[in-house]
DNA sequence: TGAATATGGCACTAAATGAATGCTGTATCT
DNA sequence: AGATACAGCATTCATTTAGTGCCATATTCA
């Protein structure tokens, strides 16, 4: 589905939390016990997100992770590809379709189409910064023409 | 992974292709044969598109699908929502989130900024149409002011 | 200095989801 | 009547995801 993992959930969870009171050094642990969340699943997503230059960590005692950025700075593409890579959308998106086995090529009639739009929809993701996350209603782009809305949820559905 | 299931990517191989010869009825045996795509997955993907109205069937030795609807009424959100539904980007995002054991409320403090994002998404998907699918590089919708860009893609991914 | 507590990194298991196909029925054309 | 194609549902198999186990290293504090 198209659906952001737990990993990505718990990481914006934690980005959020953290954004929230910037500066600090807050352990996994408070945070996990806030959301009640797992914490060994939230410690992972915290440290690849530190790994990807978002947090900074401090270990021992009073450690934890703060922020590496201000909110502004972090887009949430970033956050993504830290946790769940690069979405590709279809399969045959990838460097080379023939290697894992796309027949489909050269007849595909979606390929360049659907790149396009995941590429709409990750340059939305790169404008998304965590600061909009927090405090703002999502500025949607503007509005292209609208389309003809037919039977866009049938009860099929 | 944020990504198209195989459902929904044959569905718009079928559509993409029905547009290109529309009027025409065309089986599912000619469109799985000339992409290589799996016949039988093809055609429950084309099925419920058929429910949900965007394609009309018709049975018998030369039957088939065509489009219901002209290219420019079917929108990317209406195919989607016909083949693994609307998005819901988070876990908590449902109907009654204390029915699936979503204990983070009432302090999760990503769940309105993740359904504004959902909610983005899924605006950008109504307005693409199956017509700009085909023959059109995807309008971007104008951009929100840039953020700055640190780290989005980091060595280790 | 040693116990306690925190992150760092890797691996593994179990559950959930997705991909593909099997089966039976109905409609249509020749 | 027989062949072909869609309609609907179920089932099997593979992949992905969620969650946790294990051990190492760093830091604080008694």
């Amino acid at each position: 589905m198209l659906q952001f993992t737990k990993s990505t959930e718990y990481g914006l969870i934690g980005l959020v939390h953290l954004a929230d009171r910037r500066g600090e050094v807050i352990s996994v642990r408070e945070i996990a016990d806030t959301y009640r969340i797992p914490r060994r699943h939230l410690g992972e997503s915290l440290k690849a997100l530190c790994r990807a230059g978002l947090l900074e960590s401090q270990r021992g005692v009073h450690g934890g992770y703060r922020l590496a950025l201000e909110p502004e700075g972090v887009a949430l593409s970033a956050v993504v590809a830290a946790l769940e890579g690069k979405p590709s959308l279809t399969s045959c998106e990838t460097e080379h379709p023939e290697a894992v086995g796309c027949h489909v090529e050269p007849n595909c009639p979606i390929r360049s189409p659907i790149q396009r739009i995941r590429q709409g929809l990750w340059r939305q993701m790169e404008q998304t910064s965590l600061r909009a996350l927090i405090d703002e209603p999502l500025a949607l782009p503007g509005a292209p023409s609208p389309i003809e809305h037919l039977n866009l949820f049938p009860p099929g559905n």
